[in-house]
RNA sequence: CGCGGGGUGGAGCAGCCCGGUAGCUCGUCAGGCUCAUAACCUGAAGGUCGUGGGUUCAAAUCCCGCCCCCGCAA
């Protein structure tokens, strides 16, 4: 049984660790996660998902504030692991910590490197409009996202795909990747290869208003924007409501190929959606949610909260 | 106690500030009209107004507790 450590902290390495759970010949010695931070609405101090899957699973956890520290470099030195497995930690680790394991450290990635290193290569991938993307398990060096590729898989981002449905996929297909690579990774039989120069880049975080949406882009642009940052942070854009502005999230949309109609402006809204005119284009809102409402189809949220062409959005 | 919105027939909302016959749009059911329709007309069914208590002659509406949903913030 190999003697591993696994470092996670998002809903992304949960289903990593879990694939390594399933994994028999594997030995699971400590999980280090980011420390609990308060979240939610009343900001009480919560459990990483990936601690909380670690405490289901019985395995130690270990949460220092900072992986840099040489206390916990220590402490995991002393656990003694053949190999390191990373996923969605948050953190850059020191090559003290790298220098551990007689394999190093492997890092499941989801993207196809060396596009998107990062922290949202999910995101950035629809974002771009990319055709494909995939998930990428290197063996990780100092730099940030700029190890050796261990395997790669690919997989195409369909019109119906967000950011949530094609996380969940990559998240699979991670879990999967790592535990066929594993094997083979331990025997020898893989080299490594270097990452190529060119063609890299950088997925920055996203922030909140980034999902500010602004109706002079291309309706492609922000039919991308809004698969996205779906679910989070979301995009949205503003209705005025009595003089006031309200906030209106759109949950999904459709690109429309009617024209015309100044960019915001309301072409029609009816059962089967709210048409608005873009810089170019439209985008016909499916489900939309209002700032206190529940999440409605386009159908029911006009119901109670009228909309009528002409109006502008924004 | 981080800020804020909300829980009203099956759905979404109005009514609450200024207590006194529970309203609107949609859906459902029945019938009609139409070549046809997510169209139109007529009629009908369907609600302990989240929950517990209080004030009052009278509470969806005012006061207090509790539960649940959501936006911001993280």
């Amino acid at each position: 049984m190999a003697r591993i450590v696994f470092m996670g902290t998002a809903d992304l390495a949960c289903s990593i660790l879990q694939a390594l759970c399933r994994e028999p010949s594997l030995e699971i010695v400590a999980v280090v996660s980011q420390p609990d931070k308060p979240r939610g609405r009343d900001q009480q101090l919560q459990a990483t998902p990936v601690k909380a899957a670690a405490l289901r699973a019985g395995l130690r956890i270990l949460q220092p504030e900072r992986a840099r520290d040489p206390a916990i470099v220590d402490e995991l030195r002393l656990l003694g692991p053949e190999l390191i497995v990373v996923a969605a930690y948050g953190q850059i680790l020191p090559q003290a910590l790298l220098d551990i394991p007689r394999h190093g450290c492997l890092n499941v990635h989801t993207s196809l490197l060396p596009k998107y290193r990062g922290a949202a290569p999910i995101q950035w991938a629809i974002l771009d409009g990319q055709p494909e993307t995939g998930v990428t398990i290197m063996k990780m060096n100092a730099g940030l996202d700029t190890g050796d590729i261990v395997s790669q898989a690919r997989t195409d981002i369909a019109p119906e795909d967000n950011a949530q449905t094609l996380h969940d996929r990559l998240a699979r297909m991670g879990g999967e990747l790592l535990i066929a690579t594993i094997p083979d990774y331990l025997a020898g039989r893989i080299t490594p290869r270097a990452q190529s120069m060119d063609g890299a880049s950088y997925a920055r975080k996203i922030t909140r208003e980034d999902g500010r949406i602004d109706w002079n882009q291309p309706a492609r642009m922000l039919w991308n924007r809004v698969r996205g940052l779906t679910p989070w942070p979301g995009s949205f854009t503003f209705q005025q409501v009595a003089g006031k502005p309200r906030l209106l999230k759109i949950w999904s949309a459709q690109l429309e190929e009617t024209t015309g109609g100044e960019p915001g402006k309301v072409l029609s809204a009816d059962v089967s959606g709210i048409v608005v005119a873009c810089g170019t284009g439209a985008l016909r809102m499916l489900e939309v949610q209002r700032e206190g409402g529940r999440r409605l189809s386009a159908k029911d949220f006009l119901v109670g909260n009228p909309m009528s062409p002409d109006e502008r959005l924004g």
